[in-house]
DNA sequence: GCTAATATGTGATTTTTTTCACGGAACAGC
DNA sequence: GCTGTTCCGTGAAAAAAATCACATATTAGC
């Protein structure tokens, strides 16, 4: 039975898909709606759940059978294409991301860089192409970005995001720790706050819960 | 009328005393429901509610008084202390981590890094004292750490959960991939998993919603 | 001092999300 | 082939979270 998928259920769905990735990579075909749970830290019976917005998948009795279930996930989810991303602003954290290489492997292909400082620029030394932030609609257009990565300075976050919607982009990941309002029907944005996730943790250790 | 707070109604509040400080420096001393709810992305009604948790804060009519507000979300999340922080995995994401300046100005003091690469601690240039694998239980110790941020490789992200633990540790930030497996009662974690977010953002932008 | 606009606090309601419980199916061991 | 165990799918129940609605209080303008 399918039905719309929430956001909790696409964020655990993401985990179980990635979980497919390395049990095939393990060479295991076959896995149990426990098994997923306790690889990605929530009950059995949501893992069902969850899965069961696709449609039935599992063999009742005995299991999901990887390759399906991830063939199932990857059209459920949109990963049958690559996503092209860029990411804007090469402070640490930006040049950080530049160097992850696990990107590639998961469906995103990152094809640029962006900073406003050009001194910056000339001086990376970079193995893909990074340009000044006066070129980014350009660049974006040209090479039919979809997603970026903000890790600028707080201070310009909402400015450059106008930016990349200008652009035309249609998703962000907000590194930086203040809110960026975007017209919500057109570009979607996740944000990754590191402060206020340690301010959480804090208080759950305060609060002993 | 004080209540038991939720992980979302923490998340929320955290943020709102982060717009304290923000609208303290900035030399405001009153802001309203609405006011703050648009800074971080949320209805009005919810910051009341998440407020309310605290008992009465607020004055009937003309707002929230900053540095009231401020104090109360201090005491009742904990911020009173100062919190000992170290950074365990000195790759490209750790040695960004480590140079980030906000730490400080939030109530995080990080004090040590670790590395298991002895090489790339004796290389390493740093403000902050940096120590091999093998010293960790002892440094978080005699240094009265109580926090870790985790950005070590995937596959020895649990058995150095199982190190952090072992040397009472009392919170992780896991920036790694993978779920890790700690004592719940005494170990606090929080996922921070940019993969996962990148994918779900793709979800989302697929679903177009 | 009157009015309109703007505030908080909160019980009630609605919506969302999680959890439970169980029917029916496959499998392993003997 | 029988038996005990494991497993999925799913309607129903419960719990959690968000939203609404409104009583009540303050402020500003005139």
């Amino acid at each position: 039975m399918k039905k719309k998928l929430s956001i909790p259920t696409i964020t655990r769905l993401c985990m179980v898909f990635q979980q497919c990735d390395e049990l095939q990579i393990m060479g295991i075909l076959r896995v149990s709606s426990t098994q997923l749970g306790k690889a990605i830290g929530v009950p059995a019976h949501t893992i069902r759940k969850d899965i069961n917005c696709l449609g039935e998948v599992g063999d009742t009795g005995s299991g999901y059978d990887v390759a399906r279930l991830k063939a199932h996930l990857r059209r459920a989810l949109g990963f049958d294409q690559i996503r092209r991303a860029c990411i804007v602003g090469l402070g640490r954290l930006g040049s950080a991301l530049m160097d992850y290489e696990k990107f590639g492997a998961s469906g995103f292909s990152v094809v640029a860089g962006f900073d406003s400082s050009v001194n910056r620029i000339e001086t990376m030394q970079t193995r893909m192409p990074v340009y000044p932030a006066y070129d980014m609609k350009e660049v974006i257009q040209r090479e039919a970005i979809e997603l970026a990565l903000l890790a600028v300075p707080a201070p310009v976050a909402q400015a450059t995001a106008d930016v990349l919607v200008a652009s035309g982009i249609r998703g962000i990941v907000n590194f930086c720790p203040v809110v960026i309002n975007v017209p919500e029907t057109q570009v979607q944005v996740r944000n990754i706050n590191v402060i206020n996730e340690m301010r959480v943790l804090s208080s759950l250790m305060t609060l002993g819960e």
